[in-house]
DNA sequence: ACCTTTCTCTACCAAATGGTAGAGGAGAGA
DNA sequence: TCTCTCCTCTACCATTTGGTAGAGAAAGGT
């Protein structure tokens, strides 16, 4: 992993490449002579490792499923109590997004897609949700966080979240930068603004 | 507007399909036929409308950014203080968003266009953010309102409402339906969430 | 009755798209 | 050296896409 030199194997770098695009262009807007070309390969090579657009699609969702999920799975299972599993938890997310901001972009891309093709992601994800869930009520129970829905706070933490680090252009449109500075301060808002939203 | 009977003129049907279409599938993921097979009309009648595909894309993009100022508009200058103007416009989105769930998913795909083509839409809600941010400053001072960066906190605000709003997945993966008592819970929650997040 | 404007249609087209068929190069094992 | 597997290529194809050309129905003004 890390940074995918040139010679990467070719399977790898198309994976990456297609993520990339995806990503950022959506799926439909991503055609499979744009990946092969930004790659450097022509689009039959693509075609011998993944046989057709949608194994192509299948594979880039779940690798990167997968890679989120590892980057959650660490500071979700960590130490500490109320707010700062939490605290870890999107610092976690909000890392991997700017590691490669595609990988939250495709996440979005689920919402296009037949529901039949997303089923089987979401059951990979549905006990990490429930453990969530369970976590959260019980820390609600202790008084530890405020009192609400734990399956909509979920949600509601999710979407800003994700939202905050893919809407680019909310963000532009008030005149924010992406430096490297801003990116540090804007987690910091995004932290004290679910510290407040979470707290009792 | 309202119900858009059968009877409404044909451009403003294209206009209504096409928005919906784009909203739902993304702007690459919905073809003139789709749209034109959707309203029931030939593709070539749609082209009689909208010259080319790209000028009936900025029509749709105008006339949502107008539909969704509109919307904001009248809350935002509301009476009430504090939290209160917030909440009205929050609901007044959200509303719109139930109303036509396809507004909101258009608005993401903003992200998609080239920066240039955004632009001018940017240019056109910049008065609109200029006037919020400066309100939230004043309140900030004021003490009615949790001490950030104004514009940041208007980002995260954004993208909480946008992303619960458009996000369909995240809520269904928690096991959330979109029935009319749900939509009425999940406003409720939403509230309270934002309300902890932006009260001193 | 006639013409003009407005609107929708059928019939095409060139480019792009996902995909197939199969040739050929490079390396490893015999 | 021969062959076998692995890998990438050129050449081609059917379908879909955005778009053009122009015919024809309907309606109103004269």
């Amino acid at each position: 992993m890390g940074f995918m030199a040139q010679s990467a194997p070719t399977a790898d770098r198309i994976l990456t490449v297609a993520t990339d695009l995806f990503g950022r262009h959506g799926i439909a807007g991503t055609s499979l002579d744009d990946i092969a070309g930004t790659v450097g390969v022509a689009k039959q090579t693509l075609l011998y490792w993944y046989p057709s657009k949608d194994a192509l699609i299948g594979k880039v969702l779940t690798a990167t499923a997968v890679e989120l999920l590892y980057a959650i799975d660490k500071p979700v299972r960590g130490a500490g109590d109320g707010f700062a599993r939490v605290e870890a938890t999107i610092n976690s997310v909000f890392a991997a997004a700017v590691r490669r901001p595609s990988l939250l972009g495709l996440v979005r891309e689920l919402n296009r897609l037949d529901t039949s093709t997303s089923d089987q992601l979401l059951d990979a994800m549905s006990s990490h949700i429930e453990t969530a869930v369970a976590w959260l009520e019980g820390e609600m129970q202790a008084g530890r966080l405020r009192k609400a829905d734990p399956r909509i706070l979920l949600s509601l933490v999710y979407a800003t979240v994700v939202g905050v680090a893919t809407e680019t252009e909310a963000l532009r449109v008030v005149g924010w930068e992406p430096t490297v500075g801003n990116l540090r301060k804007l987690r910091r808002e995004m932290i004290e603004f679910l510290r407040a939203a979470l707290l009792p």
